[in-house]
DNA sequence: ATGAAAGCGCTAACAA
DNA sequence: TTGTTAGCGCTTTCAT
């Protein structure tokens, strides 16, 4: 026979139904609310789980209904501001369900996409939601073809079934970037995401749609990629200053990477927004924290997470009913880093200069 | 007989004992790597599980074992930078291991705590992490009575038996004040976190120690209590420097409100660091991307999440060995934030006009 | 080294 | 309305 490892709270349905004096089937009854029960006897059985602190164990639950009751994440990495707010966004969904939230990263290591696909299949989740994870495309693939249920976020998907929420990120850049040409700006940085995915390329797309709209000429010198992260927005910033005819605005895909913008500005002694415009793409809590506060584009991530998570529950209700995947409005919130254009350069760009001092002072963050 | 409704993969152990030619309970020995098994066999056995794409089913194995392989995180909320890097940490860990990670919030509501006490009673998770949630007294009680395992992240608990990991809150304050005290400060303001909180307790002790260390009066008017959030830094800030007699430096006790006192003296008009010194607690990324860089006291956050996550699974898989809290260092970094006190003041503070300054700008943020 | 069999705690069909 | 019973897929004794 087994070897005993039960959980700490013991009190069995059989022990729930011996105390009662029914059959344990009743008891079963009771806790899944099932229309059969003589009303004495429920008020006996409850009675009897009440002073025996019944609580069912789960993982019988699960085994006899093969499901989970529980929802996967799967994300690249849990830093920065970005996943922590969808996250909040599914959890608030998941909070008024049945199902609780697992965590699954995908970090470095390429070689766990094969073992979390076991392991979903082999019922620890019901369903997926991805978001952005590296590797998407064989994810997709191997889910599919187990018809496991999952929601991309951010991402449009492969196959015109796949369900995802994503926000406009083409209106939105295109916004941006018309702002700033409403500013009379004519030379605007693009400093892209990283362009292998759906919502970067989006953007950049509407970054070019804009331009051509105003018949403004698409400067390939202009666009450099960025990864979504601060250095790379540094770094970025700093290539298009040190042009011959450097930008009088820049468009950074996200907020972050425009964090990086407005220190390599600073290191190369130019005001913003007076010397230089800048727009972000996000607004995290932070973007409204910074001197100047910055002018971006407001993807709703909190939103975006509990669409995701009803999109999914609703899946997992019922997986007849046809669904489609949801775009979102992403919407421009014009703040203190964009200012008309002033003709001719506000200020003389040093940037080996600005570079080198922004190398110094970045040598005391350790 | 049950209504079927099993994963999508289905193999059974069944399913490859009949292909291999062997009982089931060879199949078990071998998937879980048993020592008697023959050579011959075990290969036939892992072919038949190859050909198959065999994947237990874990919730059977669940059942049987009474373990649920899975630990989970229990914080208050998720947004803001500080739970994503201990997150990560966690993550880290648990990658090397055969465990999974089950996120909950306690949010608003404080009658999930029940509900949560229940799930992990029920076996869904065999031990869990705790950081700072609402309530945290009356979940340490019911875990206590109920044997089950549980780590604390950010506050010593309340017996000494009870496990954690935290960071030198007492000292890494103490530097703090001392560092501002050596630039000649002696009117040193301190924005508290929430104070029924550990860590918060222990960081206004370490700074009132410093003060008494350098003879330094301390002054209840220099006091102010924060929530963790930019804008109670920001009102903190405010507050103390329309003191008839102000602070020269502030010392707030996370980074969050330290950029909330950032965007207080910009209303005011105040540089920092030249009129108002400033020093922070956490060390977030973003504390590198403001102007100035912020100096502060760097909590090794994702290091603290992995040393929590170790610590569960020692203890998971030796529940009789003694084990205790840990306390990591917090380390001052100075940056750009702070500087000599200048004697007189350097410029007059018009906090009224700051004021009403800061509170124009920011309706700009919806 | 292998097989047979007893459960783990529960759900749901079937009978009464 | 209630009880009886057959599994869910697996681990682990106990025989052989």
């Amino acid at each position: 026979m087994a070897r005993r490892a039960k959980p700490a709270n013991n009190a069995t349905i059989i022990d729930v139904a011996n105390l009662a004096g029914v059959s344990y089937a009743t008891v079963s009854r009771v806790v899944n609310n099932k229309e059969n029960v003589a009303p004495a006897t429920r008020v006996r059985v409850l009675a009897a789980m009440e002073e025996l602190g019944y609580q069912a164990n789960l993982n019988a639950r699960r085994l006899v209904s093969g499901r989970s009751y529980a929802i996967g994440l799967l994300v690249h990495n849990l830093m920065g501001p970005y996943i922590g707010e969808i996250m909040a966004g599914i959890d608030d969904v998941l909070a008024t369900s049945n199902y609780e939230l697992m965590l699954f990263t995908t970090h470095q290591r390429r070689e766990r996409e094969a073992r979390y696909i076991d392991l979903m299949s082999s019922g620890m989740t019901d369903g997926l939601i991805l978001i952005l994870p590296r590797g998407l495309e064989t994810y997709i693939r191997s889910l599919r073809q187990r018809h496991f249920p999952y929601v991309l976020v951010d991402h449009r998907g492969f196959e015109p079934t796949d369900l995802y929420v994503i926000a406009a990120n083409w209106q939105g850049a295109y916004d941006a970037t018309q702002h700033l040409l409403q500013l009379g700006h004519r030379r605007i940085g693009m400093i892209t995401g990283v362009i292998d995915m759906d919502n970067a390329r989006e953007r950049v797309a509407g970054y070019q749609a804009a331009l051509e709209a105003h018949q403004v000429h698409f400067d390939a010198e202009l666009f450099v990629e960025g990864d979504y992260t601060q250095l790379s927005g540094v770094n970025g910033a700093l290539k298009l200053l040190s042009l011959a005819d450097p930008p009088t605005a820049i468009f950074a895909s996200n907020d972050v990477m425009a964090f990086g913008v407005l220190e390599a500005a600073h290191a190369c002694k130019l005001r913003v927004p007076q010397d230089l415009s800048l727009v972000g793409f996000d607004d995290v809590p932070m973007a409204s924290w910074t001197q100047p506060r910055l002018t971006t584009v407001r993807q709703p991530l909190v939103e975006m997470g509990r669409l995701a998570a009803e999109l999914l529950l609703r899946t997992l209700e019922d997986p007849e009913h046809q669904k489609q995947g949801i775009v979102v409005p992403a919407e421009l919130f014009v703040r203190q880093s964009t200012a008309p254009a002033n003709g001719g350069r506000g200020a003389t760009v040093d940037v080996v200069n600005g570079a080198a001092a922004w190398a110094e002072a970045g040598s005391n963050v350790v």
